[in-house]
DNA sequence: CCGTGGTATGTTATCCGTAACACTGCTTCA
DNA sequence: TGAAGCAGTGTTACGGATAACATACCACGG
């Protein structure tokens, strides 16, 4: 409301002796000083961050731009980003692109004419498109989650090859031979990984992949439901099911169920991505787990790094290991490994 | 990066030809037009949004401030809000107080400097500090899921005092004769309202309302736990306890199970907000569900046609009803009401 | 042939805060 | 006594975009 001239001319000085006392710079009189207070004071002058930040091409504002922020996994993620945010004053704007790239322009675009200092971005698909877009108009970016190809941008990710061969193998020790994996679109690179660590599995276990095994579908619990139909109507039909987000997990359950099948007795499912402790009476589901809250903060101290022209010259790229938590859901839970 | 005059200059025109052309205002010729839009493209040249704002008085954001994104019932309140602002063509910031009015203070004065065009506001606590803050720089608030005291601002909230009173009702019903609510701080409006049901519905039924049974704790696991403690140690020991949000749940179900309690055998057990289907295979507690999306969106849609001068004059208070689900947590699950 | 009005474009001032520089008055020291 | 130096304060210009005003040109009607 008040501007800094309004202070001056009601504290008889002039709008630079205001600016010095709100920031503590320059020489100020005891007298002056007292005075511009008293009246910041009495007419609760706030200054405008517009301004400055016009000036000095700095916001200390982020935008973080992930697919759902109603995931668990990247709700932890948001509070990892915006409690370093916070610590380093930093404000964090977020958005839901929904996995939509149009979606994904938009914000990313709003965001540069806000001058966001930076970007964490989950990007919807692993194309290279919005990373460039932001590199050219100089806004630094940090890829979380996921790969993007060829782009020499700094990321931080889990282990997704890692945790899905881990699950897998899992599984195989359990001596399931017939795994289905109910994975997202293979343009998402954590999908891709998690079944090339699948994969892996497999052929070190010298068992050869049937590719009806490995279906694709949305990254949510419609997909998870219509994924597991699909899985359950081969012959032979799958002993275990390989979700590979929660969201997915939880159709998958659903349809089960809805199937009267029973986990783990009748099939054994394990899933990427756990539900964290705060949410769940009594965990269930043997699952890889990414350490999501670091993720966001490793990503975000990263990026605050570049910012202050601190970090290294070249790209940097953070792969985080996941942690195998058996739970019932796999059978046999006291086997181990 | 690239600035209007750049573009003004490489087009080899004045600066307001390039304005008129980005905003499609005023009178452009068709030649002008094409070339401005080439260097445009060129360049890669994004308007800046700040210049903008200081000369409008508006930032086209708005801020939302809660006490914890991870909380499902806020996490899905925040994708209310930014649908509504994405929809409306608005970005959020937001941050978390973690129930402290210091921080949430640091955050709504950053926030005015910041110019955000209105604040959604979760308060830490009841008190009007905040509220009369906002109001004084000008800033509209909306005030989510908690009462503010004499305080004249627009307000969405859950119906808490119904829901304290029929999850209470409900377990009346059942015949439980001692209930221990697990509440939260009582400066918290939610804390204090659900007590208040809690209270009327023991009134109603005639009985008297042992104080004991009344405990007060933090808004999360750890409460709970504790809170359960003390209520197992109470003689007689309570056949039942209503916790007051879905932290406190969770905390109360570790104590009962570390003291080989079984839910809803050896106690019944109600709570106030439901978990989002999509996080949960087995529902099991009886809740008092808030429309957290809607609450949100309406909050949002307040704010909106208030910064658009749409509103009604008169402060405007929603209170959603919260809808009673009937689980196993209570006992006899069938036997409805 | 001049005035009127529409089209097209440019100039100036402004939004608010601050860096850079300029200026005043006083002290200190050679 | 005069130069140097520092404390305290003010003036100017700038960051990027745009509203308001000013100007220039052309066509058309009287």
């Amino acid at each position: 409301m008040a501007t800094i001239r309004e202070v001056a001319e009601r504290a008889g000085v002039s709008t630079m002796t205001v600016s010095r006392v709100i920031n503590n710079s320059g020489y100020t009189s005891r007298a002056a000083r007292a005075r511009v207070e008293a009246v910041i004071a009495e007419m609760g002058y706030v200054p405008n961050a517009l301004a400055r930040s016009l000036r000095f091409k700095q916001t200390k504002t982020l935008a973080l731009v992930l697919s759902d922020i109603t995931n668990p996994f990247f709700t932890t993620i948001a509070r990892g980003v915006e409690d370093v945010a916070n610590r380093h004053g930093f404000n964090v704007i977020f958005g839901n692109t929904d996995e939509s790239e149009e979606k994904q322009a938009e914000y990313l675009n709003v965001l540069v004419q806000k001058q966001v200092d930076g970007v964490l971005l989950v990007p919807a698909l692993s194309t290279e498109g919005p990373v460039a877009f932001l590199r050219s108009r100089g806004v630094p970016v940090v890829v979380l989650d996921r790969r993007v190809p060829e782009c020499s941008t700094d990321g931080v990710r889990g282990d997704s090859v890692q945790g899905g061969y881990e699950l897998t193998k899992l599984l195989l020790g359990l001596g399931h031979r017939r795994i289905a994996i109910l994975s997202g679109p293979p343009e998402v690179s954590t999908a891709a990984d998690r079944v090339a660590g699948y994969r892996r599995a497999l052929a070190e276990a010298g068992l050869n992949c049937d590719p009806v095994l490995i279906l694709h579908g949305l990254l949510r619990q419609a997909g998870g439901y219509q994924m597991t139909q699909q899985a359950l109507a081969l012959t032979p039909r799958p002993t275990a099911l390989f979700a590979a987000n929660n969201f997915i997990a939880i159709g998958a359950y659903r349809a089960l169920r809805d199937a009267r099948l029973h986990v783990p007795d009748d099939l054994a499912m394990v899933a990427f991505d756990d539900l964290p402790p705060a949410l769940i009476l009594e965990p269930f589901l043997t699952v890889a787990a990414q350490p999501a809250y670091e993720m966001g903060q490793c990503a975000t101290e990263m990026l605050l790094a570049r910012l202050a022209g601190k970090g290294p010259d070249a790209r940097q790229e953070v792969v985080l290991p996941v942690e195998i938590i058996i739970r019932c859901s796999s059978g046999n839970p006291l086997t181990g490994e």
